[in-house]
DNA sequence: GAGGTTGCTATTTTT
DNA sequence: TAGCAACCTC
């Protein structure tokens, strides 16, 4: 098992299909009618086999086209096998895209591609192999957990093939048993705080002996003991989190060269996707593993590196060229996706960032609108606005009415056409081939829906068909529009609005399926139901539901099972036996542990199906009853995803596959069918595009982020922008780039300098929507139109200092505007014990000062933080105009 | 073991 | 401000 089986080889090999064999033979020396879809640096990236190749693929220039097509080509031409081809990527969407795809140029399911998938699934089929050559640690004598702790389950000298993936919750608890044995305060060394400094270790591929002295005073002097622990543990328990699936890879392979070199010999293609988003140990594996070939083709946009924070090293896709001397550099800059006016603002921004490959966006798509800017008093309002833009921009109201939108004219063409020839009856062929030819109609979701149901044959299918054609045009449907923020808690105030105008929207990415407590629990059964010696399932369900087994008995069982080196189920076992434990609780543990026995049992014996096996698991361990009789609100949602849990067993073969799954999944994309505005981070939202995209909050601190750019500076900044850029090439049609001049930040109000990426728009692309004088428009932005606001014109608008300068408002209404100009710079003019005058909160005296910041005690308002820059002495306040 | 109270902290997130 | 986790009390 451990060592890697030439035989593999061929028997992969034997276990291509048929058809793909017959397939590469046929194509072999026939020219492939493919490639024409291509533009020529696709065509190059797709044709270019053989030796290093850097594809830096623009936002939206067509670069899984370029990837799918290229293997493609490897298959037809019988270049490679498809075992022998590694394509890695980093979500479980962008593999199946890839698988997809793949399938679709080949005329069938792209299986018999055994080694296309994610970096993590991938290490763990690895792993799986090796995982015996993962040594338990020698044991230093200074290691934690000396005494008494050394016996617990000896007999684990190396990692076995059946570990277990640890979820985030497992790990915590683990890392903070160890800090509590270390005889740390777990409240000024949080756990959470450990797992961050190990998982940022592994990252960079350092395992325990590696970590540079420099890290040691990592965690109060104790990082690395601990982490050592942490891993010394994790064999123990058999079990590794996800760092380790590829630390671990990554030492088999630096200490194991005969194993590498046999997977060097195995795969003979490699293909990365974003790989500007691969971190030291990915780094180190791709590196090892391309080693011999040097057939590696990686593709990335060093624009696109948002994820620096999590380990991502942009320096992989700077350094390509370095790391593999001779590469052929691939340029796809041709842009399918977005506008020239939006093209050239993203342009604009990215320009600001140091050291880039430099790339060159254009595109032959018409003009368009011009990336639309618009001030806010403050983040409701902004809110508000975006609200009423969006119900006009469907209706095609306002602003909208005389947009053309190719979609909605595709459609009406269509409307006026069947029209003319008086709606005959309309087949299911002519419908789904309308469908298709139209692209995307007038409403994404209703033509999804109708065609759902047309290729079920439903009845009704006609009946909607012509309520279809009967409805308005929209000009956008809701699916079409997303609003992208910079951190979660913005999205908040769009929520609140929106419910209030009854604007249907989805928020992506709150709390996960698989990560939800309920499911965590139910997965714990099912954990030990596979495998009883899985004591971290054990720990979190031993009294969950409730069995009277609380932290004495708990501690009773954890000593049994360490002194008898056992895992917590057999300590349980043992103590049980040994009448160290009585009462309720002692009932109740026999009766789990008798469960886990029979449970176990049935997994073995196969003859119950998983799914039964599962319903019978939640049932006899009361964990099902314990959701019912909670009062709780959210208990019925609770019991809803523990059926949906069940039923997504459907789709395996046993609890095993399942759970193997489900550790590597944490899928979170269940499409949903109805048409909604979509609310999500800009992180979220890479690799996605929609035709119109509303970017909030842009605002220096908030965006850039504040926390960003004093923990990593210029760096920091850069990679803010490179946000930027990502959040505005995600505009197909329309971009509407928004910022509030005050917003609650803690509870506490906060005036807010526009964002700094606001003044790096170049004025040439930008449409300043904000009215002059009005509430909100308080920024030099004004309408171009408004001839009386010469002064204020658009390239005074734009000319700095005058952008960055704040105008006094009028608080008594639009129509007596104000211009009064207040310098934010004049910092220093304050101090403390000083009498102010601000516009919102009116007078006040200074406590402190900070910066630019000012403690101010208002005398109507209370206490207040405000920016320098809107407040004036109190005697100047005459100067205000009211 | 439930329920109330206090205290603390406060991006971005995939696998 | 608000959401949470941990603590305290009965």
């Amino acid at each position: 098992m451990s060592s890697y089986n030439e035989d593999d080889a061929f028997e992969a090999a034997a276990r291509v299909p048929l058809s793909q064999r017959a397939m590469q033979g046929a194509m072999a020396d026939r020219p492939a009618p493919y490639l024409d879809d291509l533009n020529p640096e696709q065509r190059r990236a797709a044709e270019t086999l053989d030796g290093p190749v850097l594809m830096l693929a623009g936002a939206g220039t067509g670069k899984t086209k370029a990837l799918t097509t290229r293997i493609a080509h490897l298959l037809n031409t019988g270049t490679a096998l498809p075992n022998q081809i590694l394509a890695v990527t980093f979500t479980n969407k962008a593999a199946r895209e890839m698988k997809d795809r793949v399938g679709r140029h080949l005329g069938g399911p792209a299986e018999g591609m055994p080694w296309m998938g994610t970096f993590h699934s991938i290490c763990v089929k690895l792993l799986r192999r090796h995982a015996e050559l993962i040594p338990i640690r020698a044991q230093a004598s200074d290691d934690v957990l000396d005494e008494g702790d050394s016996a617990a389950q000896p007999a684990a000298v190396h990692l076995k093939n059946t570990f277990t993936i640890l979820d985030t919750d497992d790990q915590i608890r683990l890392l903070k048993q160890l800090i509590t044995a270390e005889g740390l305060d777990e409240k000024r060394w949080p756990a959470r705080a450990l797992a961050g400094v190990i998982d940022n270790w592994k990252n960079r591929a350092w395992t325990p002996e590696a970590v540079p002295a420099a890290e040691s005073s990592a965690f109060n002097d104790r990082g690395v003991k601990l982490y050592a622990a942490y891993q010394r543990r994790l064999i123990e328990l058999n079990a590794v989190d996800f760092g380790d699936l590829l630390l671990h890879v990554v030492s088999i392979f630096q200490n194991h060269e005969d194993v590498l070199a046999q997977y060097q010999r195995w795969f003979r293609y490699i293909l990365v996707d974003e790989y500007q988003d691969t971190n030291v140990a990915q780094y180190l594996w791709l590196r090892l593993l391309a080693a011999k070939h040097r057939n590696i083709c990686c593709v990335g946009d060093d624009d696109q590196s948002i994820y620096g924070w999590r380990g991502a090293e942009v320096g992989n896709i700077l350094r390509f060229e370095k790391d593999f001397p001779g590469a052929a550099v691939i340029r796809l800059e041709q842009n399918y996706r977005s506008t020239p006016h939006i093209l050239a603002a993203a342009s604009a921004v990215i320009a600001g960032n140091k050291g880039r490959l430099g790339k060159e966006l254009w595109t032959e798509a018409e003009e368009g609108e011009k990336v639309r800017l618009m001030g806010h008093w403050d983040g409701e309002e902004e809110a508000r606005w975006v609200g009423e833009e969006i119900e006009d921009a469907r209706a095609g109201r306002g602003r909208y009415r005389d947009r053309d939108n190719p979609r909605s004219e595709t459609f009406q063409q269509e409307l006026d056409r069947r029209a003319k020839q008086g709606l005959g009856r309309v087949t299911r062929q002519e419908f789904v081939r309308w469908a298709f030819e139209s692209g995307t109609a007038f409403s994404d979701f209703k033509v999804q829906k109708l065609l759902k149901i047309l290729l079920r044959d439903d009845p009704k299918a006609e009946n909607m068909y012509k309520a279809l054609l009967a409805s308005p045009v929209d000009k956008y449907s809701y699916n079409e529009i997303v609003i992208l923020v910079r951190a979660s808690h913005q999205m908040r105030a769009f929520e609140d609005r929106f419910l209030t105008i009854g604007l249907p929207y989805r928020v992506i990415g709150g709390p996960r399926f698989y990560e939800r407590l309920e499911i965590r629990d139910a997965m714990a059964y099912f954990r030990l139901a596979v495998s009883p010696d899985d004591s971290l399932a054990f720990e979190r369900i031993v009294n969950t539901p409730k069995r009277g087994l609380g932290n004495v008995a708990q501690q009773k069982i954890q000593t049994t099972a360490r002194a008898n080196g056992v895992s917590l189920v057999e300590g349980a076992r043992i103590l049980l036996e040994s009448g160290g434990i009585g009462g309720k609780g002692a009932k109740e543990l026999r009766a789990l542990i008798d469960g886990i026995g029979r449970w176990h049992g049935a997994v073995l014996d196969d003859r119950t199906s998983h799914i039964e096996l599962a319903e019978v698991i939640l049932d006899e361990s009361g964990y099902t009853t314990h959701w019912q009789n909670d009062k709780s609100p959210d208990a019925p949602g609770r019991l809803e995803n523990l059926k949906e849990l069940v039923k997504a067993l459907e789709n395996f073969d046993n609890l095993q596959g399942f759970l193997e799954h489900v550790a590597l999944i944490m899928d979170n994309d269940r499409e949903e069918a109805e048409d909604k505005v979509t609310i999500m981070t800009l992180h979220g939202a890479k690799g996605l595009e929609f035709p119109a995209v509303f970017l909030p909050g842009w605002e220096d601190g908030l965006f850039p982020s504040q926390r960003s750019m004093d923990e990593s500076g210029v760096k920091g900044l850069e990679e803010e922008r490179r946000l930027a850029y990502v959040g505005i090439t995600r505009a197909e049609e329309i971009c509407t780039i928004t910022f509030a001049a005050n917003r609650r930040v803690y509870g506490q109000w906060q005036s807010q300098m526009p964002s700094r990426f606001v003044d790096e728009l170049p004025e040439d692309h930008v449409e300043v929507l904000t009215a002059p004088g009005l509430y909100g428009g308080g920024y030099g932005a004004a309408a171009p139109s408004a001839a009386v606001e010469e002064r204020a014109s658009k390239a005074d608008v734009y000319s700095s200092p005058g952008w960055k300068r704040m105008q006094a408002r009028s608080q008594s209404g639009p129509s007596r505007a104000a211009s009064m100009v207040i310098d934010a710079k004049a910092v220093s003019k304050f101090t403390a014990g000083e009498r102010i005058f601000s516009q919102k909160f009116g007078y006040g005296t200074i406590l402190g000062v900070e910066n630019d910041t000012l403690d101010v005690e208002f005398d109507k308002a209370g206490a207040k933080k405000v920016k320098a820059g809107f407040v004036v002495a109190a005697e100047r306040a005459d100067d205000v105009p009211f």
